[in-house]
DNA sequence: ATAGTCACCTGAGCGC
DNA sequence: TGCGCTCAGGTGACTA
């Protein structure tokens, strides 16, 4: 599932073929993604300037906008050859002035593409987003203020996107793990002191994932068509009653927020 | 303001 | 072989 190392790694994959170039067309075999996907004609004719990351949308910046792509769940980012033959859900392709189609490829549909005019920043999906966690406002101390007096379960808070973006279920889990904090546990109830293990935990983790490209769990590719190679990296995503690496222990899991938890007893208070 | 739940969508995996 | 069920998950929208 694309999350932070997953968006990066397809926006490192596009760029360089993208950046120059100009929008000759498109093709919107499904233009029912989260949202309608609508293209104005004035998109013909633009030239890709960047390919820059906010929180999990990728930002295709234009002479004078920028096309907003989020790839959802199951959503896949490519550069394709002219004339391969579109697939099921190969809902979304753009034209450039070479012989290279960007095509969105989408099973679960839970992605999305807008064209903004002008600044991306304003726009609604992207202006209330939280802070990046690779960036050097994230840190301990922020963290700690943020959670003040909120009662909410510290891995709910962590995948609030209005208070930090980009972790997601897999990361989240898996930060929790490295700073050795139980997932149930109040946000306000964390001291600064693991505050800052945390937020340390959630950039290595992120850092560390996209090192290696991301996660595949499933299909995902990257921009050049590569799957990501963090899975065996995982000490407890996915692994409930497996043995705690660390120390032998039962995981644990539980549902918090609707959402697959797993822990180690012993190794997170 | 905060917390909790639901909808959107499809494919995989399972029991029968 | 196939049916029906459950699960996975990002995030906006809704309710309490």
């Amino acid at each position: 599932m694309p999350e932070l190392p997953e968006v990066e790694t397809t926006r490192r994959g596009i760029e360089p073929w993208i950046v120059g170039r100009e929008i000759t067309g498109w093709s919107l075999r499904q233009p029912r993604l989260r949202w309608p996907v609508v293209f104005p004609e004035r998109l013909r004719g633009e030239r890709i300037v960047r390919v820059l990351r906010r929180a999990k949308y990728l930002l295709l910046e234009t002479t004078s906008g920028a096309l907003i792509v989020h790839l959802g769940m199951s959503g896949s980012l490519r550069l394709m050859p002219l004339d391969s033959v579109a697939g099921r859900h190969d809902h979304v392709d753009i034209q450039f002035d070479h012989e290279r189609v960007l095509r969105l490829t989408d099973p679960r549909r839970f992605g999305s593409i807008h064209y903004c005019e002008g600044d991306w920043r304003t726009h609604w999906l992207i202006k209330d987003l939280g802070v990046e966690p690779l960036g050097p406002e994230f840190n301990g101390g922020f963290l700690w203020r943020v959670a003040k007096g909120r009662r909410v379960a510290v891995k709910q808070l962590l995948m609030d996107a209005r208070v930090v973006v980009g972790v997601g279920n897999i990361y989240a889990n898996e930060s929790l793990f490295l700073a050795g904090i139980r997932p149930r546990l109040a946000a306000g109830r964390i001291g600064l002191l693991r505050c800052t293990a945390l937020a340390g935990a959630v950039r290595d983790v992120l850092e560390r994932a996209i090192l290696v490209g991301g996660t595949t769990l499933r299909d995902f590719v990257g921009g050049t068509g590569a799957p990501g190679h963090f899975r065996p990296s995982l000490n407890v995503y996915g692994r409930a009653d497996q043995p705690c690496y660390q120390c032998g222990t039962q995981l644990k899991g539980i549902r918090i927020g609707q959402r697959a938890t797993v822990y180690c007893p012993k190794c997170q208070r």
